[in-house]
DNA sequence: TGCTGCAGTGCAATCGATTACATAAAGGTT
DNA sequence: AACCTTTATGTAATCGATTGCACTGCAGCA
């Protein structure tokens, strides 16, 4: 019982055509007459046609599939991002293929398979700390595709992409600690080579600066992102002599870390310590204390990405590098208090 | 300087050597002599040539991708599915595309889209509520890849599929709760047309009978998995008159919902009320409490869905319908403690 | 010496759709 | 009536890699 699938020859057989009426009638309407293409149309359906897509794509010259570079899938931060991205690809017609780059630093050779036209027609990178080795290979522009980077950036600024206002957002957050009251406000970034991290901590400390208030050094914690270093943080604050009151951190799970790290040693957060994340990740509304934080608009930068991408990829000619940010927000909840003395 | 990409002549030009030999010492480098094979891929390093793969996934007839449909990208819970997922993914050469069914019953028509031969070869479904529109058209038979089930499955058994033991686990939960001297347990489960709901409910229901407990239809509210029906399983359970004493949520984010929300009322978990979560999300151990919930190895199920379908997809006969079952496991944190009268 | 077998390689067909170009028919213009 | 447009369709080349089949030359063997 094992039909072959029917090719164009079967439905052109079928309507009476040629393939190349079938293949006109199928995807520019308007150039086949009406009876025609009624024609081929009924036959397309009776035979159950499906356009294949490896021969299409060889014939056009294109792939009619985009990347994504994941820093690490795990995390539940991108994949509200990818639903952004999806979003946009739905109005196309293009795929959306997911790599995990975790392993681009020890095995390049493994990411840069993708970074080629023959791979996909475009590459949407979260991921801002790829390797010189990838970086120069995607802006050769020899014969490589299009890259937009969303959420992270290259440092030197060679290609387009679309972020939130981290710095802005990280002078929020900082602001509403002092305007608390809070007077030694300390931070925990993420990992010292990201570039979220350098512009957060900017943002901060200018506000900081503003406000005519110091940054102990002993006050800033290194963090990577991650819960567990946001526990790790807690341990550094218990150990301090003078702590600071209030405290930035630069990612959501870092707070809920350093939260509940506190929690087990009876340190109480907004009493003892007010805290600010950033991200706004779902849970945020509901984790107790439910947290004040910096809302980033995650379906947007996935979606503005994916658009800036099908833009490159139309007008396949390397147009200029632009920089979309987006505003965020401060979502004041409970986490934050004002200083008690 | 736009040169175009060396194809498989302009290596065979350079090697002096036929397409064929190329194309064999790349891809089956032991039938070639060993001197050819050095001087062709000394040649395609030398052009820099990458194979085109829509004109090998013509001649091979084959896409050299697999769909993974999604029920929600922007939940966490996936996201470390997809992990497991492209971690198999990696050592064979095949790409993941990654499709969001949010849309997959109002418009079923853009899933099945992907049901077919040409855009992928094979799928792997974590929605097992697909519309019985897209289910036939993928166990027909009629050309449709492979499909394999991760998580969830379908009622009629027609696939096959990799889960977690839900039955058991709800089991565990029930048992942790009622050893710890709880007789009036409630439960919060998923969607009403959820297999896993089902699943879940009928394991612990067993399990309560088993202890020679009853359970209060009062005490068996409807969620949806979501937080935010946890949120209002709480407000259900605030306004009772004889309320649980203990409550086995069918997800972690439910029982996070359930619990702020308790917490907004000053009611705390757990010495007013227990909770045991089912998942064992990141977030899990740094919530406050912590919660106890029951583990299930997400990774694991991810890598052994897309394993049974390398085997589909390479013995490309229909093997018989497989169920794997993996072993979950409870995690006893804080949100349980000894019923306390 | 002559025959067989085999390893190594090349020739050319093939995968299925798209599209430049050619052709045909119909309508319009002077 | 002759000629030019316009519209609709067909013919066949093309995209780039793979692979069945055929061929060559050398080793092994009687």
């Amino acid at each position: 019982m094992e039909t072959k699938a029917p090719k164009i020859t079967d439905v052109a057989r079928l309507a009476g055509v040629s393939t190349a009426t079938v293949s006109r009638a199928l995807s520019k309407p308007e150039t086949v007459a009406e009876s025609t293409r009624n024609a081929v149309l009924a036959a397309a359906e009776k035979s159950g046609y499906r356009v294949n897509l490896s021969a299409r794509n060889l014939r056009r010259q294109r792939t009619g599939a985009i990347v994504v570079l994941v820093p690490n899938l795990g995390n539940p931060f991108f994949s509200e991002i990818l639903a952004g991205i999806e979003t946009a690809l739905s109005e196309v017609d293009i795929n959306m293929l997911v790599v995990d780059t975790r392993q681009a630093h020890t095995k390049p050779q493994l990411v840069l398979e993708y970074l080629h036209a023959t791979r996909a027609d475009g590459i949407i990178a979260l991921d801002g700390s790829l390797p010189d080795e990838i970086l120069s290979v995607a802006s050769s522009g020899n014969g490589a595709p299009p890259i937009i980077f969303a959420c992270e950036w290259t440092p030197r600024g060679e290609f387009s992409s679309v972020r939130a206002n981290n710095a802005s957002g990280a002078g929020m957050a900082i602001g509403h600690l002092a305007e608390l009251g809070h007077c030694r406000i300390g931070i925990l970034t993420g990992p010292q080579d990201n570039v979220l991290t350098h512009t957060r901590s900017a943002g901060a400390e200018a506000e900081i600066a503003k406000r005519g208030l110091a940054l102990d050094p002993s006050h800033v914690f290194n963090g990577d992102f991650s819960l567990e270093s946001g526990a790790r943080a807690a341990q550094a604050w218990l150990a301090l002599d003078l702590r600071p009151s209030a405290l930035f951190c630069q990612s959501d799970q870092m707070a809920f870390g350093f939260i509940s790290e506190l929690a087990r040693h009876e340190v109480s957060v907004p009493n003892d310590v007010s805290v600010v994340g950033f991200d706004d990740i779902g849970i945020a509304s509901r984790f107790i204390p439910a947290l004040t934080t910096v809302h980033q608009p995650r379906q947007q930068l996935g979606r503005y990405a994916a658009q800036m991408l099908f833009d490159h990829i139309r007008t396949n000619s390397n147009p200029a590098i632009e920089t979309t940010i987006l505003e965020v927000e401060l979502i004041v909840r409970d986490s934050t208090r004002e200083f008690a003395g």
